[in-house]
DNA sequence: CACTTGTTTGCAAACGTTTGTAATAATTTT
DNA sequence: AAAATTATTACAAACGTTTGCAAACAAGTG
């Protein structure tokens, strides 16, 4: 490996005039900094990123933990998140939590070793609160995403999942539904908490009265909106709307309704929450509602990196979306 | 942040012993390693990786590239890649080219900079060949999955394509079909051409023509799936089945197959290539060639981990693996 | 020409580890 | 009890950068 030692002899000059050159520092004659430029080219000179980032404290590096990356649901905000970060030249480290508490405290140590100068958490589930407040305590520059937790220290870019709860059942109230049931998320997470109270609060408004019976609980896969659905065909009287808490769960929902024979939307009309990207591709195409995950990945990492470079501010972002209903053909 | 001076100090004890008391090298009396690691650890010591891997030259990283990570092709094999990972103690560090050759090259950029010590190509095309050859002339620990290059010299982990071709062909031939039609992948990708022709072996091989009219070619997604068995459906004689050359596009016949009102395998079998997740939810169900993604995401990592800690062997590691028929509903 | 000013370059320290070797302490052997 | 051996610890160099400051050089000024 060429060192700027190598580069140096080479040009025949010293260490410090290479690196000023090779960082666009002012205060280096232009033929030299040519000549350099040239020589490290032709030598395939590349800092070492270890020593810079020991003496300089920046390693341009931003650490994002999710529960699994490889979630279909991510998608849109890890697009997001590289636009940014190709943007301003940073790189993203994933790292998957696996829901394991455990594994969520691998960012911890990279914080602490130095890997990382930023923190992006995504989705966090409750038993990570404290973890979260130790970092916000060390001054760790981060951003929390999909998740508000009400502290102002801390930077949350979140959707406002009440309003969209409120949202998805307003517009199954106005197409005239009397009974529609809800299949919420796991408790436990904030979002599927807030979706189910939006939820509430448009039932209450319309004067209708909350029946337990028709809210079921999911983990957000398939297989757990598909079996709810199964158990809400048989609910007396007859369900004709469902809202579910994201895609996923629609999509098995949807399976199940087929199955029973059933027509979408003519017998029940179904509603997301999410809008996958294909969502579009179901059969009939799902009517959900839409996060901006893609704007929303791509701001989270633009706090982060605008932190990192400006310093930390005092009082914490907080960028709420309001989520709109993107009307397809399921409701 | 505490260094490993201030624990040192704290303890009345060099750095040195510091640090071989928290490496565990042995030559350290085991009452003071007690003392240095209770203070390390009351001190919240994380060892600096910048220091570490400057004198080590170890980052314990892996560089990982990939067209897209959130294709959710990739999901089990980014699955398998980090279940090795974590065993052995290395951070994977993900990188998406999105088809674009000048981001393949921050891969590049990443080795030089010793950022990482190894590095995985997944599914890389023919342009990227003259700097993967780079790789191996500078002797950079590293595999190539999902495809062979025939270098004796390169480490592959890869799928038998051809056989998978062959494979599900002649599934549908031995249902008695004789009008097959195949959607095709991008020609430019050795795995569309490798399906491609295990296709026409089988057809051969069952004494039949090759007939270019039956065969379409998209580029792995779901609405070239969709537009090609619209077009496949108006073909005369008609196509009584479709081999698909992965199950995204397979997902888009279902769905232009549905459309069109005919039966789904009665009318039309469909048979598509990797068996994702969703492959078992659609309907029918997917029959599909199965690809043992998570395996092979962790043989990738454990071939370049055990490179890294045994040091480079000459030749390369070809491992293939062979593709099954997943047998559901659709075909 | 001497003097100031400004530009360009070099020196050396620092960043936080690891590690070979020397020094010291503890233990065993004679 | 001295010598030899072994176990433990300390020292110092090294890894490849960046950067404050001093040195050298060039150019302009009186």
């Amino acid at each position: 490996m060429t060192t700027i030692k190598d580069v140096a002899k080479r040009v025949g000059v010293s260490p410090s005039v290479v690196s000023r050159a090779l960082n666009n520092r002012y205060g280096v004659k232009e033929s030299t900094r040519e000549k350099i430029v040239r020589a490290a080219k032709e030598m395939g000179y590349y800092p070492n990123a270890a020593a810079r980032s020991l003496v300089t404290r920046i390693t341009a590096t931003i650490g994002v933990m999710m529960a699994d990356l490889s979630e279909p649901y991510y998608t849109q905000i890890i697009r997001g998140m590289e636009f940014s970060a190709s943007k301003t030249g940073y790189t993203l480290l994933f790292s998957n939590s696996y829901e394991s508490l455990e594994k969520s405290k691998v960012l911890e140590k990279m914080v602490y070793a130095e890997r990382v100068d930023g923190v992006i958490i995504v989705g966090s589930n409750v038993e990570e609160q404290e973890y979260i407040l130790k970092l916000v305590e060390k001054k760790v520059p981060f951003v929390l995403l999909e998740r508000d937790i009400p502290d102002p220290r801390i930077n949350c870019v979140y959707l406002d999942n009440f309003y969209g709860g409120y949202l998805a059942t307003k517009y199954l109230l106005d197409k005239g539904h009397t009974r529609i049931a809800h299949i919420s998320g796991k408790i436990g997470f904030q979002v599927a908490l807030d979706r189910l109270e939006g939820y509430k609060k448009a039932l209450h408004e319309a004067g209708l009265l909350f029946d337990k019976e028709l809210v079921m609980t999911g983990n957000f896969v398939w297989q757990d909106g598909y079996a709810a659905m199964k158990k809400l065909l048989r609910s007396q009287p007859p369900c004709t709307a469902v809202f579910t808490a994201n895609d996923t769960m629609a999509f098995g929902a949807l399976q199940a309704i087929a199955e029973s024979g059933l027509s979408i939307p003519k017998d029940i009309a179904v509603i997301g929450f999410d809008d996958l990207e294909f969502s579009s591709l179901t059969n009939p195409p799902l009517t959900t509602v839409h996060q901006p995950r893609y704007e929303m990945g791509k701001e989270a990492v633009r706090i982060v990196t605008s932190l990192l470079q400006q310093g930390a501010s005092e009082k914490g972002v907080k960028l709420c979306y309001r989520p709109e209903i993107i009307i397809r053909r399921s409701a």
